[in-house]
DNA sequence: CAATATCGCATGCTTTCAGTGCTCATTCAA
DNA sequence: TTGAATGAGCACTGAAAGCATGCGATATTG
């Protein structure tokens, strides 16, 4: 149980390997071919990423990808949460105020209805249920290790264990959204 | 993302309900009907749980469910791996012997072929795949949150943060099984 | 026997996920 | 200017998983 979606794991992919090359621009052909993705497919979640502020895209021959956001300081928990929606392993878990930084990738920009991941409808068994305590503990436990490791562990052969404990809420990817948003 | 099933959710909500009354047995009417929980398919869930070893069920009038497993003892990680199959976040993770204890509630008992839940297909990017290292390491300290809560952590309001922590790959329901794997 | 359970299997419905098609817009180089 | 390469946008299909219910059989109690 618990399985992460395939694209959530080309995201990963895709980013680690953007991350391995700092200046470089990667297309999505590029990345597609070398591991063996299907190549429409990536490019609807680079795109994903891209309007989430991760990655910068430029188009036209020789254009491609490079990442946006400092590898040291964005936790793989605000990547997934770009592309599968806010980490909640219940339904309850959302009720506080706690989704709503995850959205997108800046800080709280976005008026919060941007998001096309939000269907916000409240447990029916909140009332007189006798788990939501217990439970609520441990996904915050699960979600502190997603927040914990970074797109730099990604990478890197070192353990990624104890890094960026510090300021355990914070570890979002700030930039390149103002840009995307005043389009839309 | 991340999102357990209805299913679980219910187990667990059946477990911590029974866990909290030793001794007594509960009919799956009353707890469906105590916590709103559709009937027919809190039934199914108990049928699972019994068939694993976690509950043990008694028929006819005034018959019902009974904890069979030592609430201190029993991870819930192994419970929900009996509902949804065993943890893996990520398809690549379940390669190595690992996911073989995870099947049933007992001992290496069943002849691995029991559970309905085991699609094992490997990830066709293992290969190629640059992220495999790390996002085991993810996916293992995840695995160890699950693990170190109890069933006796889902019924008290104390911290259940550190305990049971020695013996980490340990932490499983062993009794009531054999007498049920005879039958089938 | 009658009432109350679980048990076992089958079925229908809905949502999510994976993957694909096609067109348009943009950039760069010949 | 032309054309090849690339991303962006939108819609769509097929398959699988998940949720839920129905019905009949069987076991147990009183
Ligand atoms: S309230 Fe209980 S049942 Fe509803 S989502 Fe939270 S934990 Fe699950
Ligand atoms: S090999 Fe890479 S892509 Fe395949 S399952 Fe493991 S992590 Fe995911």
């Amino acid at each position: 149980m618990l399985r992460l979606t395939r694209r959530s794991e080309y995201g990963i992919i895709a980013i680690a390997h953007l991350a391995q090359r700092p200046g470089e621009a990667a297309s999505a052909r590029d990345i597609a071919e070398r591991y063996g993705i299907p190549k429409r497919l990536l490019a609807e979640v680079m795109k994903q990423l891209s309007h989430r502020g991760f990655v910068r895209s430029s188009r036209g021959a020789s254009g491609g990808y490079q990442l946006a956001v400092d590898p040291t300081r964005t936790s793989v928990r605000v990547v997934l949460a770009a592309l599968e929606g806010p980490f909640e392993m219940v339904q309850c878990a959302t009720d506080g105020a706690r989704a709503l930084e995850d959205g997108e990738a800046g800080r709280a920009v976005a008026p919060a209805a941007s998001s096309h991941f939000a269907q916000n409808t409240l447990c029916e068994l909140l009332g007189s249920c006798p788990i939501r305590g217990p439970v609520q503990r441990i996904h915050d436990r699960m979600r502190l290790v997603l927040e914990e490791f970074t797109i730099r562990d990604l990478i890197s052969g070192g353990d990624g264990a104890v890094p960026m404990t510090a300021g355990l809420s914070t570890a979002f990817a700030p930039p390149a959204v103002a840009a995307a948003v005043r389009k839309s």
